[in-house]
DNA sequence: ATTAATGCAAAATCTTTGCACTTTC
DNA sequence: GAAAGTGCAAAGATTTTGCATTAAT
């Protein structure tokens, strides 16, 4: 009675998210939360899903994606202007990302410091602070 | 003697860059450098550059803006995935942006403090730590 | 004259939308 | 069966490209 069931899990995540679980919804969520967060464009998710044999359009994996996001499950990484990241990971925390491969990877909130922010110009809100390591493997490629 | 020369300025920043000094890389150039720092985006600077009298296509100053880049001469910021800032200011520093308003601030380098970053994966190089700092004006709009 | 830059329109991305069809509740 | 979600193709938006023309050295 330990195992873990999947199938539920992505199941209860959705509902207490106030999201009807369709097939295709279901299916995403499956291959996004299972197991490890993940990074992922709209494309490469589109792509698993085909490969895994889930008929869903690229436009609802854009719109899966945004209602997920939008419902607090995951959050969009703005990283490269020509491509929007999704991230499983929703805790405070901050990437690497490696310019050639394109790939991002999470640096958790206590492995990073940032102290002094001056104080937001009239008083703004702070929505988020994003720290992005840009970084370059100079090896291969 | 001691007067400003914006022309001259313009003219010997694209030479020592080893550009041509076009008139519309002079044009734009002038439009980007003479005064503050600034953040631009190619539609803005297109735009700015039609009511300035100057011919030139949005071709052009997309072109424009990337070799001013590669020139190191300004440099890109990404903060949102649908379109492409610029910026001015070549000093290492970071960023506030306004999530309403689509515009930036710039956060001096001397005015954050980013410490204790972990080791890259795989010992890649670091290319640049982005700090940017989503805020939100709560009062209007 | 040679070489580089520009403009234009067309193509290439990536992302969103409109609407008929299907599925969930 | 009412309401919400999906697929598809089409539209949008931003950015890039190809090539003939123009300008800089």
């Amino acid at each position: 009675m330990d195992k873990i069931r999947p199938y539920s899990m992505a199941l209860d995540r959705l509902r207490s998210a106030g999201l009807r679980p369709t097939r295709q919804r279901l299916a995403l969520a499956k291959l996004l939360f299972d197991g490890e967060n993940r990074h992922v464009t709209a494309e490469l998710l589109h792509s698993e899903a085909v490969d895994a044999n889930v008929r869903v359009s690229l436009a609802t994996v854009y719109n899966t994606l945004h209602q997920f996001t939008e419902a607090g499950l995951m959050r969009e990484i703005v990283v490269d202007s020509s491509r929007s990241y999704f991230d499983t990971n929703i805790d405070d925390h901050h990437h690497f990302y490696f310019e050639d491969s394109k790939r991002l990877s999470d640096i958790a909130d206590d492995e990073i410091t940032v102290s002094n922010l001056p104080p937001t110009p009239g008083g703004a809100e702070v929505t988020r602070v994003d720290v992005i390591v840009r970084v370059k493997e100079n090896n291969s490629q």
